[in-house]
DNA sequence: TTTTCTGTTCGAAAAAACAGAACACCCCAG
DNA sequence: CTGGGGTGTTCTGTTTTTTCGAACAGAAAA
């Protein structure tokens, strides 16, 4: 029981397109008595004969012109798969995952996203948002390729790929006495009402880090899962809430909002991950993907 | 620029399939370090890593799936291609295309034709029915494996596989003077009115030939393509054609017509040939349909 | 820590493919 | 009818490719 070679497939190919063994054998750049051992062991292995021989070249018998059909067809196969191959290679092709928090979606679209659709146009892009637990669990499970999130857990299976420092700021609207400080703390802020988002979110176990951290205790005076909610509780003046400034830039420009530093370590040094799962080979979009990631994330450092 | 080794895309698929490169290459009954070489150089002639390897075993990235689904196809594509060669080779499928001369083709229908048949249902037999000349040339040229035919003219470019004696008997009605007569001959001919085919015909010219050798000279009161017309021309009672017996033996056993034979060396010697292209491989359902017209041949020279 | 799974690396051995010359065959021209 | 030139083939070394076998690195589990 022998396997079918294809290489010799060829040889039959070369010989019968070229009308003979000595022609085939010049094209293939080798001598016709390798074209011909090549033939025949292919006849031997099949136990039928393929060519005949005669003084003015070969032609096929109809065994042969199964086999020449059945190899034009391969090499096109082949040709399709390598072009497929070539275009993940090179960028031209190909899907990327990414998984976020709803507070680095619109910086990701805005910054990254924009960027990278332009450079690489036929490479699709799967946003989608969660709280933070899903999200390192997508990752983990490859569900997705690349997540964003904010105070991470620490986890073996996953890898950080970059990170930039996103201090929590608390978020006012501008005609707030809060909005005129250079900076406030937990302690003044435990004096109003505020707006928090549910504990599934880092943003919120950040906070609660800092809370038990400073033995002080905010009372959420409204909890949502979605940012959008937090800032109508805000910008309608009725209190503050908790957030990073990449969570909220649109409306920081448009002068909607005003964000404070917070006077607490935890909160100060917090910052976004970039993570894959760990060991993980990325497609080369998806490497690419995170380079453009990284370099965004720096630039929203330097900027802010 | 190297050529995508087939071989080298099982080491990947077996070590995919089976998660683990030692699992493969236990599969495979050679050595892990073999696997991990093939992959190994696959991917550096890609440029681009087709898996990921952790301790638990190996999975494949995008490119290496694009590989295995090619891979999938390709099996079962060669498999289809296999099957059909083995199909030929055994004789379970295939063509024969055969040219014969009209009186031969009766014969050929219930003898040889109606064996193989039985023997091989699944092969299609194509027989076509011309004049000597056109029979060669079809020979010759490949458009029909197998001849038959009648008084073959020499040619370096034909082969005879095989021939049976067929003398040229004069063929009349049962009432006709002519039918009690043991033997007779071309001078008694010449006095009956006689009806020929066209001179295309082998048989019109083995009977040109033996009119020159004698000097005698019939005078064809009809000629015609179609040996029905002159068999129309002799049960009608109004003289006497020249054929082979055996273009004639339904008629012959119906009593239709009697066979009376010729006192001529050549029309004695008449032949007919079984004929391929010299050198022609023929299919392995050519051949053996080429031995049924043989022992079909021979049977018939016995029985007359 | 030790064991025991992964996959990998490396130099040597085995196998497959190749080169090159000599041969057999056939046709055609001189 | 013999020689030249065209086929494909066979045979013996040589080269290239593949495989072996042992040793290694890393990580997880005992």
């Amino acid at each position: 029981m022998h396997a079918f070679q294809d290489s010799r497939a060829r040889y039959l190919f070369e010989a019968v397109s070229n009308g003979s063994v000595r022609a085939a054998a010049e094209k293939l750049g080798i001598v016709p008595s390798a074209v011909s051992r090549q033939i025949s062991l292919l006849e031997e292995e099949l136990s039928v004969t393929l060519i005949e021989r005669h003084r003015t070249g070969v032609v096929p018998t109809a065994a042969g012109q199964l086999i020449l059909d059945y190899y034009r067809q391969h090499q096109s196969h082949q040709h399709d798969m390598l072009a497929k191959v070539d275009a993940v290679r090179g960028l031209r092709s190909g899907n990327i995952s990414v998984v976020s928090g709803e507070g680095f979606a619109q910086e990701l679209i805005e910054g990254p996203i924009r960027q990278f659709r332009q450079q690489y146009p036929n490479v699709s892009i799967a946003l989608e948002i969660y709280g933070t637990n899903e999200i390192v669990r997508r990752v983990r499970e490859d569900a997705a390729e690349i997540g964003l999130v904010y105070y991470a857990p620490a986890d073996s299976r996953i890898t950080s790929r970059g990170s930039a420092h996103q201090p929590m700021h608390a978020i006012v609207a501008p005609g707030h006495p809060l909005s005129r400080m250079a900076h406030t703390s937990l302690q003044q802020l435990s004096e109003w009402p505020v707006a928090l988002l549910q504990g599934v979110y880092g943003i919120r176990q950040l906070v609660e880090y800092a809370e038990h951290a400073e033995k002080i205790r905010l009372s959420p005076a409204l909890t949502s899962n979605l940012i959008s909610v937090l800032m109508g509780f805000v910008t309608s003046g009725q209190g503050v809430t908790l957030l990073p400034q990449c969570a909220v830039t649109t409306e920081l420009q448009q002068g909607r909002v005003v964000a404070v530093p917070i006077n607490n370590p935890a909160l100060l040094s917090a910052d976004v991950q970039l993570i894959t799962r760990a060991g993980r080979q990325l497609s080369p979009a998806a490497n690419r993907f995170l380079q453009y990631c990284m370099q965004g994330m720096q630039a929203f450092q330097e900027a802010s």
